[in-house]
This record gives structure tokens, C-alpha cells and sequence, in this order.
DNA sequence: TGGTATAACATGGTATTTTATGGGAATCAA
DNA sequence: TTGATTCCCATAAAATACCATGTTATACCA
């Protein structure tokens, strides 16, 4: 029985011509405890498409639903944004989900996707766009690594 | 029943040609107790590589949660760059495990793989490195004897 | 304490299983 | 019927589990 529900690891799988990937094995295994589907969406803030179980929107929804904060008309718009375009994918009996056009437009996704685990949720990425937003963030990292060595060492 | 769960000592095993190296059996004890796999992941700050049992992160998933909202930009930074580049390794029934050529580039492990215990999580050092490390460190308390005489005497 | 028997461990090699991925058949919709 | 989507099968490659051996450490006994 597994204990954590963790999405980690980066993996690059093929796209085929019908929009076909491979979901990581990884994340079947985790998603497969739960559930027999996932959710993904297109990020609001990164050429990249978002991948989730339902219960983490459910979350979301909970919590923007009990937030007194001053923000939370922006947040429920956020809100509104994501569950206007997230959509539920089955897996075949190999392991794959077919990505449709526009998710995999907004991701610039051609040849390859890169699939970078976030914790309870995951992303997928073009190769082009991961190696710059990996280098980007890295170089954000550098500039507060005091921080993070507090953090770290915990 | 174990009553304690840290990783203690430093133990040098040999890495083969496919990257498998015996988890030090004392290391394996602990991880049994709770699961069958460790998380390892390229240390932000040192040449290493460092591992955990996966609780950790989970600790560590809830406390980003709880401390950022969810549209957070360093939220997405930070559960980026540690979950994206963190790995689960089972090992087989000899007790080995079989590190990714990125984990050993990182750390430059060649012929030998030094295990260094950190209390709930542990290091994986080249032995070039580890001397260096363990040198480096040992000065730094050199100097700082003083205060931690004073520290004693309060 | 010293010597020997026993068990545990690290390590090399091999066999088996998983997994990714291409192609094609079946199903559904227009 | 035609185009598209879903499902299933086949295969190659890669990951993983298993077996065997030498060595080291541990326990036992004289």
C-alpha cells in the first residue's frame, strides 16, 4: 500500500501523431491508488499545461469557497478560469492519454513532452520551454539561496 | 520495534557500471521500518546528492500549501525545482539501488559512492568531495570553538 | 582471549518483467 | 461512407528482480 501521493521526477515521452503520450509510469502508479483519471488545464501563468487528481480542484474550490481574504475575488476568477478549461483524461490500457489541440498549442508541444513533477500536481512542458523556464528558475535560486539553505536544513 | 530513525555514520560502497550501489544495510533498517523506497534529488547548495525517506516531502509539500496560496509564483518556483528533480528509488533484494546518470554527474561519483548520515535525510558524496567537504567543515568549527565554549558555560 | 564457525553484506552477472511506442482493428459520429 | 477517436496487440528497449560468489563482520566456543 502506498503512503504518499507524490508527482516527482522529470520524464520526456513522445507525442505521436494522434496526440498520444505515454503518462509516466510513476504517475499511473499514483493515480491508479485513486482514481482512474486525471484533470489537465492550460496554465494561467506558463506555456505549459497543468495535470492534477480531481480532488486537488475540489480543494481549491473548498478553500476559495471559506476565504475571507481581500483577494479572494481575484482568486475566485482565477478560479473560474481553471475549471472553464479543465478537462478529465482516461488512460488506455497502456498507460496513455491523448492531449488535445489546444492544450498542446498552448504548450508549444511538438515532438516531445516533458513532464515535471510539482508535488500534488504535475506539468508538461515543451523541451524548448522547460530548459528556459529550468534555467530561469535556477538563476532565481542562486540570488535567494540563503533562504533556501535555512529551508534545506531544516 | 526501532524507536529511533536517523541516518548516522559514513559508509563508502562501490557504484558499478549501471549506477547500482548497496544502500549501507544500516540505512536500509530504517527505510524498511516505514516503506521500501527513498527519495533522492541533486542538493541545491553542494556537489551531492542527497536522499530521504518520502514523508519528508510530503512534510515539506503541506508546508509550501499552508505557508503560499495557491497561484503563488514562488510557490510554483520552488515545488518546480525540488519536486521536478526528485526521484523514488526502490531497492532490489540485495539492497541496491540504481542512481540516474544526472544524480551522479551532479555529485561527480565515479568508482565510489560515500554515504554520509544527516539525521532524517542523508548525503551521497564522491570521495574527493567528501574529503574536501568534511575538511571544510571541520575548520569552520575550528573557528567557532569559542562561541560554542561560551554557548556551554551559560 | 584467541580461534573458528556462522551469518550478513557487498558486488558481479544473468534472467525476467515493465514500459514506451508504433501500427492496425474496431467503434462512433457526422 | 468517411473521418476521427478509442481500443487492442506486437515489439524493442530499458528497468528491475533474482541468483551466485567472495569477502567482511559477527557470534560462539574453547
Amino acid at each position: 500500500m502506498r503512503k504518499s501521493f507524490l508527482f516527482l521526477d522529470t520524464i520526456t515521452n513522445k507525442v505521436d501523431a494522434k496526440g498520444r503520450v505515454s503518462l509516466p509510469s510513476d504517475y499511473r502508479a499514483i493515480v491508479k491508488e485513486l482514481s482512474t483519471e486525471i484533470v489537465c488545464y492550460r496554465s494561467l501563468t506558463a506555456p505549459c499545461i497543468e495535470g492534477c487528481l480531481e480532488e486537488l480542484l475540489e480543494k481549491l474550490a473548498t478553500d476559495i469557497e471559506n476565504s475571507t481574504d481581500f483577494f479572494s475575488e481575484t482568486q475566485d476568477d482565477l478560479t473560474n478560469l481553471i475549471f472553464g478549461d479543465a478537462k478529465r483524461f482516461t488512460f488506455d490500457s497502456t498507460g496513455r492519454i491523448v492531449l488535445t489541440e489546444k492544450l498542446l498549442k498552448h504548450a508549444e508541444i511538438k515532438e516531445n513532452a516533458v513532464f515535471v513533477g510539482k508535488g500534488r500536481k504535475f506539468q508538461i512542458w515543451s523541451e524548448e520551454n522547460w530548459l528556459k523556464e529550468e534555467a530561469r528558475i535556477r538563476e532565481k535560486i542562486k540570488l535567494s539561496r540563503p533562504t533556501l539553505k535555512t529551508k534545506e536544513g531544516e
